[in-house]
DNA sequence: AGACAAAGTTCAAGACCTGAACTATGTGTA
DNA sequence: TACACATAGTTCAGGTCTTGAACTTTGTCT
């Protein structure tokens, strides 16, 4: 043992950032106000949105008018069923806006989504890219071609793409950011948006024009999504597909000023001195919640390699829910371990709601209870509510949604850019 | 084990307070901004400040003015020493400029504390409180005594108060926040802002003339204090005096974003169906790394009678240093633990920074040693270092520094209020 | 004493929002 | 059919703020 007195420094101090307001920050922030709501309202008017931002009037018709010019909203033909007086005009988003473009790795298939800024989709393309371990360039080939159909699609379609956003299925970080060293996806470190800028026309085509494509992990945009879905100000997220993953989402009151933290959930070392794990610790989560874990110990391990391991995950979920006791006890001691990590984490960031995502949605209501059973007293005080775990209602769209309203977040801190 | 469908339902929304822009909110955003860099800066001049923070020089005179007229600023007498053209008249906080009041509650002693918005001490009352178990009134009535003290000093040195922070050594959350139910402290809940109302005139007054007093706890405020001196993006606060307390400080960017998430870090439990803890769990950081557990197993409890908890941690952190092989024994055990625990919480929240505070931010160095040590390959990627678990050299002032910044934060959204 | 340099002030111009007056466009009733 | 009425949307004067350039102030240097 050491016992030099400092002997490691802090990373440097980031520059103070703090930027002076003036008069035309005023109306960027306005604008994104007033598009967040045509986005989010099924066809406002002018006066709606007048009463749902506290804009007077006057603003909201200069507001919309420049909007209306940028090319971003429309008048809508559909007049609302009025009441009496003038009726409304609604507003919705242009038929021509420039759309977003999601790009989703996960563990068998790469599917490129084109959507409006409002989340509505305009085109798919998914591919079975075989999951070549090891090989990051062939399953980037694969994800390049399904990117490029749909730019094509867009552009047949006279759409400009206002946003890139790449949804990996594997922990993401570091600047430029990179797809990390994964243990359930055998990659090394990786330069995905690299690699993926040399096969794909359109992602270079967007790059060109300016745009800043990024890179996310699927568990950060998930969790966003169910944010969205399911509200609380802070949100703790755990995922199980193929491993398990988490985040925790903290909404600063309002949703525009959420922030995102990746959680390694199935890496957490909840067993000292447990298994030895594949990234090098001992006992963490996924070496006994992990879905290969919980199919091998069920002898399901022969149907996920015929069949996959969705297909496999799926009628283990169905022995459990239909009272297959072997089923249930290996499921209960999983569920007791997830509970138990979730307590962990729910110590140290208090969140108001827990959602599980993947296979696990299904069986929420049991880790659920199992995780009301192990709060300590402490937690029991009467002001401090137990966080309810949820399970998912989003199902596999958990993470395009998320990466759709990321994107939309970003686009209404300046509408006029898009 | 229960398997109805949905269960439990998500707590409601929060109302999205989303507010519009105008141009008087780009005044009160700008004025906290120069008042920030008069009260950062030693003696700067209007052309400095128009400099850093990028405003004109214009709009830099009417601030300042502004802050003049209001009587938060003055003009040093003390001219700047110029080299060419005519000389900076620098700018400092008025010399009778409201004040900020901090009321401490710690483990043997309640201290009030009056302060400039710029962190520096006017005043200072400490008195022991004897720590009468289970009657938070005796304590409550010791600390209003020395807020009442420190108040009227203000008062007859002409000082305005502009904020009350009442800083309590345990756990505060719910709403209208409260101290919870501690079991380092044997309180039950207690209404702390409620009862010191009762005993305080000084409190009662600021209240009654429209000031809101807040309730935090010490850990979440020396987080904040850590975070300003050592900086980072997120920071990672463990502090161990009487017990095990912590926080998470995330900063948005600039300071006046951060977020702080009190983390019970001395009630995860790490060891499962470990010695079973006061608060209900079973196999707490406290009770492998509690400060009494150490004293006790390095027999060093009688002394803690003797002399108070903070005398005997010294002597043990003096042992451990000096090479006291039984000591070092107990204390390699407990800093295992200690980094065990900072590895969890670091999966999932992914720290910048780690600050150890309390007594064993003399011995960080051999946490930061374990804690390298036990960093799995994938925390080992280039691109994420793996954080520094750094000693604070803050002392036992972090907690009351932190206060002090929080307020200014506060103070400085709508520094006209004040 | 006069040139020079930098700090600080003043003020016209422009960007925005508010609030009130005004116009547009329906429904309901006589 | 006509007229009152209610609500949507527009226009515009007034007020708040910042910018940027011209101007004043107050020193040092030659």
């Amino acid at each position: 043992m050491t016992r030099t007195g400092a002997g490691r420094t802090a990373p440097p101090r980031p520059t103070m950032a703090i930027m002076p307001l003036a008069t035309p920050d005023v109306r960027r922030h306005n604008l994104g106000l007033v598009l967040g709501r045509v986005l989010e309202g099924a066809g406002e008017a002018r006066a709606d949105i007048a009463g749902a931002t506290g804009l007077s009037r006057g603003a909201v018709t200069s507001l919309v008018a420049e909007l209306i010019d940028a090319g971003l909203v429309e008048e809508s033909d559909v007049v609302a069923p009025a009441g009496m007086g003038r009726p409304r005009t609604a507003l919705t988003l242009a038929a021509a806006a420039p759309c977003v473009l999601i790009a989703l790795l996960d563990a068998d298939h790469a599917t490129a989504v084109a959507g409006t800024l409002a989340g509505e989709e305009l085109a798919r393309t998914s591919r079975s890219h075989g999951r070549p371990m090891g090989d990051p360039a062939a399953i980037v080939g694969v994800l390049a071609d399904a990117l490029d159909d749909v730019a094509g699609r867009m552009a047949a379609a006279g759409r400009r793409i206002a946003d890139v956003c790449v949804v990996v299925w594997a922990p993401v970080g570091g600047t430029p950011v990179r797809v990390l060293a994964d243990t359930d996806l055998a990659w090394g470190e990786v330069d995905l948006l690299g690699l993926l800028r040399t096969r794909s026309t359109a992602l270079a085509a967007f790059e060109r024009a300016g745009g800043e494509p990024r890179l996310v992990s699927d568990a950060e945009v998930a969790a966003l999504a169910e944010h969205a879905a399911v509200g609380g100000d802070t949100l703790l997220y755990l995922k199980a597909d193929s491993g398990i993953g988490g985040a925790v989402v903290l909404a600063a009151g309002d949703d525009s000023g959420a922030r995102v933290l990746p959680a390694a959930l199935g890496h957490l070392p909840v067993v000292p001195d447990g298994v030895r794990c594949a990234c090098g610790q001992h006992g963490c989560l996924v070496t006994v919640a992990g879905p290969d874990v919980l199919l091998a110990r069920s002898g399901l391990g022969a149907l996920a390699a015929d069949e996959g391991l969705t297909v496999a995950l799926e009628a283990f979920v169905t022995q459990v829910r239909t009272g297959d006791e072997s089923a249930a006890s290996v499921w209960r001691g999983a569920a007791r371990e997830i509970a138990r990590t979730l307590q962990i984490v729910a110590l140290t960031v208090a969140p108001d709601v827990i959602v599980l995502g993947g296979f696990v949605a299904a069986l929420a209501a049991d880790v659920d209870e199992m995780f009301r059973a192990i709060q300590p007293r402490i937690a029991h005080a009467p002001v401090l509510p137990v966080a309810p775990v949820l399970g998912s209602t989003l199902g596999a769209d958990a993470a395009l949604r998320g990466a759709q309203r990321d994107a939309r977040l970003r686009l209404l801190a300046d509408p006029l850019a898009i």
